[in-house]
DNA sequence: GTCTATAGAAGGATAGAC
DNA sequence: GTCTATCCTTCTATAGAC
């Protein structure tokens, strides 16, 4: 069980950053949300909230990222499997109200510029994307150097939609980031 | 004196809003980065925060593309206007270490899901660089569904590489979303 | 009508009861 | 070793002195 308390605290965190960011994130809210007392949290996480966000940063990613590989995997085809997960993000927008889109976009903005710690464990999840994106596009026979350069455009082309489909209320922005990526990509692979 | 004051405030807030966000920003540092006194904040924006919030929101977003329309008006090639602007975006973060970027970005995705009159002023920026994007391309001789289409499509490309960049300390994400932005307007111009 | 002092709530963190 | 009660700080906002 108390396994499962820190369990809880990570997913409840996950949640809440993906909707209101890091700062806009309280402790308490976070312990409410998982349903934990006040004390747990120091228990699990003695470095505090930012030691927690930290974990929830490279967990959350870590769980997206197993999702873009659910739609985009070996066995699919690479262009159809990307075409898919970005109509499911853009159906997640829908269902959700516009809340749920990349669970670390928000809290890497917020603390890019004021918190190293957070801003390492941003950067580790966004580079184990396009780790794992360029290996997975040279396998459907793209040369290094231009399936990495596409994996970049793509996730840019994600997390800017992302921004923009949120604020507007549309997933008029998500849905043309994807058709752009797919032409990309079905461009590399009949070069 | 009163109104140099009031535009202090929304400089000041506008500054601290684009690399801490909304939430990461607070009244008392914006009046201290101003040198305005406490009161002054309620004296110009009865409203208190949200109300200097979603002002700043509606100049920043305003002085940025103005910024755009420098780089990329009629007057200029439209492609090498583009090129300019992204290569300019990439020399601002290596010279603001990684801190200058979007300016509503954040505030964007914070308040998304929270504060409806902030989302509404962010939505209002991105419609109005939307539509005057759209205008611009048309002027090239792209026809008007394409040319909104190319817009988002760069503006989501944008937004996510400022992300991606912030994030990993790298220009490398702007740089290639640059290309891959002039490349589909070169593509459009050509048709 | 400019500014200071303070209220009242919410923030993160800790000490210690059990 | 689980949880509660509390601490100190910081937040936004207001009241009222001058």
């Amino acid at each position: 069980m108390a396994g499962n308390t820190k369990e809880r605290l990570l997913d409840s965190s996950g949640e809440l950053f993906r909707r209101q960011g890091y700062m806009g994130t309280g402790v308490k809210q976070i312990l409410a949300e998982a349903g934990a007392p006040f004390g747990s949290l120091y228990h699990h996480f003695p470095g505090g909230k930012s030691d927690l966000g930290a974990e929830t940063v490279r967990r959350s990613g870590f769980l997206y990222g197993l999702l873009l590989g659910e739609f985009a995997g070996p066995e699919v085809e690479l262009a159809g499997g990307i075409r898919a997960f970005f109509a499911g993000a853009a159906g997640t927008l829908r269902e959700t109200d516009y809340a749920d889109a990349c669970p670390i976009a928000t809290v890497a903005l917020e603390v890019s510029s004021s918190d190293e710690e957070m801003r390492q464990a941003c950067a580790d999840v966004f580079n184990a994307w396009i780790e794992g994106g360029t290996a997975r596009f040279e396998l459907a026979g793209i040369p290094h150097a231009r399936a990495r350069t596409l994996v970049i455009q793509m996730l840019a082309a994600l997390e800017g939609a992302f921004v923009l489909s949120r604020a507007l209320r549309s997933t008029e922005p998500v849905e043309l980031a994807g058709e752009a990526s797919v032409a990309s990509i079905e461009a590399a692979l009949a070069a």
